[in-house]
DNA sequence: GACTGTGAATAAGTTCACAGCT
DNA sequence: AGCTGTGAACTTATTCACAGTC
């Protein structure tokens, strides 16, 4: 719940805070102080008091924080406490990857239909996930009650299946085509484009 | 030839601006403004002028940019002018996914070397590039010159990989494993955690 | 004594607004 | 007239520094 508008690069530290907590409950670390969280995290320990603080006072002065108790209150402000399902459009090589890694290994997002509009890869299955036509996206998606979609199809397509994504009632979009997303009225988008992350680092090569 | 310290944030949106000029390019259109590569690329025209200018002034008042002489100079700012190669560490799913992304699709950066430990995978190819031993990484770098690795290894490894890929002379790397990587003293770092990018969407899932 | 929570100070990034070329 | 290049204003994000609590 939070108090006023939360900054979006406070939101995006969350679930690195979260990561970490969760690997600290495993080891059974029971509290640790915004120092600790500091250093495991890279980020300063006055960033990390901060972005607690805007959703109210997890900590204990003198103490630090209770790390199970953190990790659950976290989970619950990104919406992860019940399991989010997302939609994934698009079986090509990158889909299919992110479909595998993604299926395989976490619970709180899982991608639990996939769309294509090849009928050649319709009917085949990733990880036990179907991919089935296109067709059948907004049914499904409504009937589902699935809020968040994953796009990896071409990037001429890309803004039309945003567009169909937003109209079947998803409300934030993670775009993997390389090309940008204008968001369609309502919905979040955030892009990611693997070939502009390579670009923008081969400026970093030779210099300074 | 930076006149000073670029913010980070320009250097990120340099690639878009690059690949719709290239696009414009293409479709044979000489010259553009600031306000129609707004339009394009979802930015303001004054931050466009504004990160254009911190590399001298290409444009012509009155009139525009020349496209085909912007994205030359922005192919030369960002070191794409010749071919970079970049090293990719792991070929599981991740790996094997932006391996063939990027080998089919793009010429600027190209992966030229990939390496795994598994002795399984190495003797296969990867779109022609072969998955060689991680034992013969930094002779293979070294001897090709490469300054760019992309990290798919599994998180407990991803920051002993960055060490050695700095040892053996690499600048800039881009990791993929699902953990924060420390940069290694002299190297650049960016971290692309897609279960993190996911996360962070959920939060957007129900809200405003 | 130790560590959180937070206003105040600083830095980074974006938008405004306009002077200056062509 | 049209559009760039840029200082100045503003907004967003980070760091400082310290009072408050356990």
């Amino acid at each position: 719940m939070p108090r006023n508008r939360i900054p979006e690069a406070t939101i995006r530290r969350l679930p690195i805070y979260l990561r970490t907590l969760s690997d600290l409950v495993d080891d059974q670390v029971e509290v640790i102080s915004s120092a600790e969280l500091a250093e495991k995290t890279g980020f300063s320990s006055e960033q990390i008091r901060k972005d607690l603080a805007y959703f109210g006072a997890f900590g204990v002065r003198g103490v630090g924080y209770s790390t199970s108790h953190l990790s659950q209150c976290l989970r619950r402000i990104l919406g992860l406490h019940k399991e989010v399902k997302a939609v994934l459009v698009g079986a090509g090589h990158l889909g299919t990857a992110l479909a595998r890694y993604n299926i395989t290994r976490h619970k709180d997002v899982r991608i639990t239909a996939i769309f294509d509009s090849d009928p050649q890869k319709t009917g085949q299955y990733i990880e036990g996930v179907p991919i089935r036509p296109i067709g059948e996206m907004k049914e499904t998606i409504k009937r589902e009650g699935i809020k968040m979609g994953i796009i990896a199809v071409p990037a001429p397509e890309a803004q039309k299946v945003a567009l169909k994504l937003k109209e079947a009632g998803v409300e934030a979009i993670l775009n993997f085509a390389p090309t940008k997303i204008v968001p369609p009225e309502g919905t979040f988008v955030q892009n990611v484009d693997l070939t502009l992350e390579l670009q923008s680092l081969a400026y970093y090569v030779n210099r300074e």
